[in-house]
DNA sequence: TCTTTATGTAAAGTAAGCTTTACCTAAAGG
DNA sequence: CCTTTAGGTAAAGCTTACTTTACATAAAGA
């Protein structure tokens, strides 16, 4: 799963320690979520889309085939 | 995490353990997920997003506050 | 009545999301 | 140089998502 959230961070001004903290996550789970590391849960997805004023589509990018 | 997959399986005429097979879940993940006991991994809400045609806002419905 | 179909649920186990602690590197500024 | 800041990463542990197996109930139909 793609995600914008390294340039969204930037746009906004905001460190990956920014981030977790406006989204109650540690820095490690962010650092891991921009880095392809595993994907949020729905319920981060959500508070991270609400955060930014997108949907989660705007956020993230679905690349499963199936 | 309010969900409408109920409604949507009833639009389209499929069981719980159709819309299992449909998402590559068990009969029991849906059931769990429709009856609110847990919330969708972020991948199976886009796949289920893709399979009604929809978006994940249309489907889920976040009630987080914080 | 007997069977089938759809749903609900529970228990035990595996896998994935997330935390805490900790260490490392690179860049920037004094 | 030395310190601070941002980012990357790893290990151990906890929580949540999901599986498999299994059993129970209600409705519907032959």
């Amino acid at each position: 799963m793609k995600n914008r959230l390294k340039v969204l961070r930037a746009e906004r001004d905001l460190t990956q320690a920014q981030l977790a903290d406006l989204l109650n996550v540690s820095r490690q789970t962010i650092n891991a979520i921009e880095k392809g590391k595993f994907d949020p849960s729905l319920p981060l997805a959500f508070k991270a889309a609400r955060l930014f004023g997108l949907t989660i589509e705007d956020i993230f990018e679905d690349e499963a085939v199936e």
